[in-house]
DNA sequence: CTGAAAGCGCTAACAC
DNA sequence: GTGTTAGCGCTTTCAG
């Protein structure tokens, strides 16, 4: 392994030169020239480990999300790595499965490998992040915020809800029911918030709890719920589903019942994935899941930079 | 924080102790103990740095993959992922997009970090692995070999387009049009040969050419190409797809062409991603994704620990 | 089986 | 601006 002192030696300089050079600190011109021809003829890379060993820290950011699988999460890596790649950062990726002891380890390893921060799409508000944050490691969360004192990247996701639902009375529908997440998921509630206040502030006249289903954000869920749903006495004539991975399912629920989306109306919060075109008369109310990602690196980035303003939540539209 | 001195101090033995009962050497049982009440009284955990520092190494396994978008890609991610943990390893995700740059920049951070192995599904048989598998470090490709010489895990992707012309036989199809992958995929070529063998072995009676189309793995490549297949002159009977993201786009454009998978024979290579249920009548030739992901982290932890046998190429059914 | 001692490769005071 | 020096926390000979 070549090492500092092999290209110190070569360039006739002394190791904190070569250091410098390779940390853009001040070093003359010439020296500079020397060490950088000098590393390249030797082939020089710096020894991460030892890097970290020293300054205790690395270029390493650890993104945890809660599903690989879910395409608003893997759109929202893709944001997150491109940011972090301008800014010298590699991403580790994990993957929770929705599994809090699977996101706890992996918080344990962050911190054990001194990854430089974490952005993480929580499965909890409850989140215990001071194994990662202390020692003033940044963290910011996307998605949810925890109640933690830390940043955090979210949605709107009352609007979202409660968007829906005037789109859905905008094409004449006026009873309109909910697919919305487990019950625990705070985002899931807020979007079914969104949506009971619609109902009832738009006096659609029904009882929102009676049109309201607490499904699993998955396809299978969102098809068994979406099916139930058709199968009632007294079905809805419209659905809003909350989730883009059970709008998938909403969808061939309502094709396999025989019906479409223009019988029975659907609104769907999150882009709906691998469908080449969205069908017509569904509405999509999009997330800006790429942004989502991109805003929290660079919010972290700042916080790895030393920003020490005081934290914040940043809604994305 | 708190290191292997202050943990040797408050157990009363030396550095070197502490460090052998953390490694799992032989250590007296009475001193082992006293050295694990200590470390968890202090809550101490070994710094990753400086162990890899010390050792050249990290339990970290690299895994390079070209599209994170793409469920197979992502079940196989979860199969590395699962099987890595089991043995104690941590894995960094990373996404191509099918970028050869962005691959040679990742195997370029890998060895800088000192991961101890990569497992990559390459973009190109002549990915060149010098730079991370010099000094010894063990590379295994999933999906596709490499002209390296290294281990690799993959399918047997010419029985698979055999496989794919005989069902569709069976069914009663007799002129059976191909769509894969780009040219200069291998993968891609190798199933398109699985299908022409079969027509040719069978005897379909037309030139394979005339029905064979290259497209580019994707949903919206999918839909074209079969759309364009549909409205030729001389239309084939049944389609054999080479892929699942494509095979999602051809249902699309089936579906919208006012056809069925009935009238007009589907065979697809790889899972439909997010279908609840495979539409009727069409022949999925399922892609063991996730037992690719094990195989290749169990091949490769062999090599970490040491396994010097000859390289190998595993096909996985 | 155990401890002392010597670094792994790098950075950051500190002097010059 | 630059070199000298002293570690970061750990593992690993080498003696005992």
């Amino acid at each position: 392994m070549v090492t500092i002192y092999d290209v110190a030696a070569l360039a006739h300089v002394s190791a904190s030169t070569v250091s410098r050079v390779f940390n853009g600190l001040k070093v003359s011109v010439d020296r500079a020239h020397a060490v950088r021809s000098a590393a390249a003829e030797l082939g020089f890379v710096p020894n991460q480990a030892a890097r970290a060993l020293r300054t205790q820290r690395t270029d390493l950011i650890t993104l945890i999300i809660a599903d690989i699988e879910n395409p608003f999460f893997t759109a929202m890596a893709r944001g997150v790595e491109d940011a972090a790649r301008v800014a010298g950062f590699s991403v580790m990726l994990c993957n929770t499965d929705e599994d809090p002891e699977k996101e706890a380890t992996y918080l344990k390893i962050a911190a054990l490998q001194h990854v430089s921060g974490v952005i993480i799409a929580p499965a909890s508000e409850h989140l215990d992040v001071t194994e990662v944050t202390k020692g003033g490691r940044p963290l910011v969360t996307v998605d949810r915020p925890v109640l933690a004192d830390v940043d955090s990247v979210v949605v709107d996701n009352r609007a979202r809800g409660y968007q829906s639902v005037e789109r859905l009375v905008a094409d004449g529908h006026r009873r309109i029911a909910c697919v919305t997440g487990p019950e625990y998921n705070e985002t899931a509630q807020h979007r079914a918030q969104g949506w009971s206040d619609a109902v009832r502030r738009l006096g659609l006249g029904y009882a929102p709890e009676d049109l309201l289903v607490y499904s699993n954000n998955k396809v299978d869920g969102g098809y068994q719920s979406v099916t139930d749903l058709l199968h009632r006495a007294d079905p809805p004539d419209a659905i809003f589903v909350a989730n883009n991975m059970m709008g998938i399912g909403a969808l061939e629920a309502i094709t396999e019942a025989g019906r479409s989306p223009r019988s029975i109306g659907l609104a769907v919060s999150g882009d709906l994935p691998l469908l080449m075109a969205t069908p017509k008369d569904v509405h999509v109310i999009s997330m800006p899941a790429r942004q989502i990602g991109e805003t929290a690196t660079r919010i972290l980035i700042e916080r790895i930079g030393g920003d020490t303003q005081p934290s914040r939540t940043v809604v994305v539209r």
